[in-house]
DNA sequence: CATCCGACTTGAAGGGAAGTTG
DNA sequence: CAACTTCCCTTCAAGTCGGATG
């Protein structure tokens, strides 16, 4: 959706419209060719001027918005008690709960099935708040979890949702177009003058909280939230939402300062949610693009940066040593950042700059390597970081030196901080922190990898191959990792035997080519030379569906325990790929589905195939 | 400074819609 | 066309980072 202007015929400059999808400009982009592609298709030359030209003016007094309306959020249905026929048992006798007591235990019923209830810290915390809920009378009564039987309510959710798979098509569609209203009425807002879809309108529903890893709140219960915990944020001069019937909102406030629309505070961690745009959105797109031109001002410098951390590994003073072998951590590993945590809250996990002694192995000589150090820890979400990599012997004689008189749960740089870090990399390139080394080495490893994979005359199934195995490198640089889906090797076992047939089917193929030919030789006549045609054209279709199935196993093989997702949505900047799309002919939608399409909008109409990051 | 808080990005998982197959 | 598989989308937890606070 772009057009191109030739402004001046003297000195052209081409100008991209970005328009969105309802039907506005939203902003411009101007390149200032270098070569002009000419007759017989040379390629045209392009450069992105440094700052791009919005079409609408943005404000630099740091408001994100002049207009702002929205319909508020839905709120998560009432609780609806059990049917009478379903009971609850403690202790082997009946027992009917108040309704409050009994919601939260059918929040313990519906997780009754996962590893989760069996845990001893879940149990704990989801026993400790249900008994917040019970009428003092249920708190006499119930006095052991051990003695809950919350079977039947289990039974009862297992069959309504057997009910719901099996309802008729027009059951089905009614709920559909039922849910298709919601989102018209309340999955659109209007920002300045665009209606832009809202990411997540629907207030969170309460249940039990359920952490990733050892997480020592699991189990806690998630509160309703009501209307009056809910904070609304629009423009003073839009139709403010309405609250409910009989209840009211916390507050309503018009700062454009910021870009939600709804927020309230969870009662697990006290933290703030938020309701926000989609990523197709302009203000999301607009971050996004910004953080890859960060990026890209990296690749400028980070030679320089380089020497100069490696400048620092020398230093006389003990944080500047720590700071910099940090930075070669989460230069070379792409390691996250690593907050300080507060203990006791949340799961033990750390990053780079709150690794601890007992995180890291060095091994002086290892096989045929020397000064290796090995890293075990867990990461964000608890996966866990395992890698072996050779240092260089300055870093490897810093790190023996980080360790000294340390015990295992000391920290590895206890001179450093996230704090610190940034601050130093501010100094270095302006708005560089951590987190930009992961952007800038997934995105140009994904550009090398696109290069050196691609074979040009390679056919879209084995380029598309390539591509993923680009994606590939850079998840697992990432160390973006996924369990092993539960069918993996019965799909794969199915892939297996599709081969096999096609395999057969080939050879059968092939035998009826031949006899055609044979016959053909024979005879002479028009019609078995036909026949060739047709079983040669067979052949070839049936090979090509074989190397089509072939390379679908790799891929999936290759991909069993790799998440390619969270790469593609926030690492890799789409520029790379649209050039890439566009360079070999490859239909965008192979790579890109609907939702990654609208949200890379921009980048699809911005991007020529010789975009380099 | 250290700590807390607020805003925003990044992350894996679950569930359901859509596509495929017997 | 039911059953199964795949893929997409939603969900919501868990990070990063900057700025206020004392």
């Amino acid at each position: 959706m772009h057009f191109l202007n030739e402004s001046d015929p003297i000195k052209p400059r081409y100008i991209f419209f970005h328009v969105s999808s309802d039907g506005c400009i939203l902003f411009r982009f101007e390149y200032k060719p270098k070569k002009i592609k000419t007759e017989n298709g040379k390629k045209l030359k392009l450069v992105t001027l440094p700052s791009p030209l919005w079409e609408e003016e943005r404000s630099t007094d740091g408001s994100k918005w002049k207009f702002l309306e929205h319909k508020g959020p839905v709120l998560a249905p009432p609780y609806e008690p059990l049917p009478g026929h379903v009971r609850f048992f403690y202790d082997g006798k009946l027992l009917r709960l108040s309704a409050p007591a009994e919601e939260v235990a059918t929040f313990f019923a519906k997780m009754l099935d996962h590893e989760y209830t069996t845990k001893e810290m879940f149990r704990k915390n989801f026993y400790k708040d249900w008994r917040k809920e019970m009428t003092s009378e249920e708190k006499s009564k119930i006095t052991d979890i051990n003695k809950c039987n919350f079977t039947e309510m289990s039974e009862y959710f297992k069959a309504q949702s057997e009910a719901r798979k099996q309802m008729s098509k027009d059951e089905k569609l009614k709920i559909k177009e039922e849910n298709e209203r919601i989102l018209q009425e309340y999955g659109f807002c209007v920002m300045d003058n665009h209606k832009e879809r809202i990411g997540n309108f629907r207030i969170e529903p309460p249940g039990l909280f359920r952490g990733r890893g050892d997480h020592p709140k699991m189990g806690m219960l998630k509160r309703r939230i009501r209307p009056e915990d809910i904070i609304i944020n629009c423009s003073k001069d839009s139709k403010h939402p309405k609250p409910p019937q009989g209840t009211r909102w916390k507050e309503v406030r018009h700062d454009n300062k910021v870009t939600w629309l709804v927020s309230w505070t969870e009662n697990i961690q006290g933290s703030i949610k938020y309701i926000m745009l989609n990523p197709s959105s302009r203000i999301k797109g607009e971050k996004d693009w910004q953080k890859y031109e960060t990026a890209r001002r990296l690749k400028k410098c980070v030679e320089r940066l380089r020497a100069q951390y490696r400048e620092d590994w020398k230093s006389k003073e003990m944080r500047v040593r720590q700071r910099a072998v940090a930075l070669y951590f989460i230069d070379k590993l792409a390691l996250r950042a690593g907050n300080e945590k507060e203990e006791g809250e949340t799961a033990d996990t750390v990053g780079c700059c709150s690794l601890r002694v007992e995180h890291i192995k060095l091994y002086p000589k290892m096989d045929d390597q020397e000064y290796v150090v090995e890293f075990d820890f867990l990461g964000k979400d608890s996966i866990r970081y395992y890698n072996k990599m050779p240092v260089e012997k300055r870093v490897f004689k810093n790190l023996q030196l980080f360790l000294e008189n340390k015990q295992p749960e000391d920290d590895l740089f206890d001179r450093l901080n996230t704090s610190i870090l940034n601050k130093h990399l501010q100094e270095l390139m302006d708005g560089l922190t951590a987190k930009v080394f992961r952007t800038y080495n997934a995105s140009i490893t994904l550009q090398q990898q696109l290069k050196e994979l691609t074979s040009p005359d390679e056919s879209i199934p084995a380029k598309i191959l390539s591509y993923n195995r680009a994606n590939r490198a850079v998840a697992i640089l990432c160390n973006h990792q996924r369990a092993a889906p539960k069918t993996f090797e019965k799909s794969m076992q199915n892939l297996q035997t599709k081969i096999d047939e096609k395999q057969k089917q080939l050879s059968a193929t092939r035998k009826q080519l031949k006899g055609a030919k044979t016959e053909h030789k024979a005879s002479h006549d028009d019609r078995s030379k036909k026949m060739v045609e047709v079983k040669r054209k067979a052949v070839q279709r049936t090979e090509e569906q074989l190397m089509k199935l072939q390379m679908q196993a790799t891929d999936r093989e290759e991909n069993k325990q790799i998440a390619l997702g969270t790469s593609k949505l926030n690492y890799l900047d789409p520029r790379i790929s649209v050039a890439w799309v566009k360079k070999w002919d490859v239909p965008m939608e192979k790579i890109y589905n609907k939702t990654q399409r609208e949200k890379f909008a921009w980048a699809i109409d911005m991007a020529e195939e010789d975009y380099e990051f």
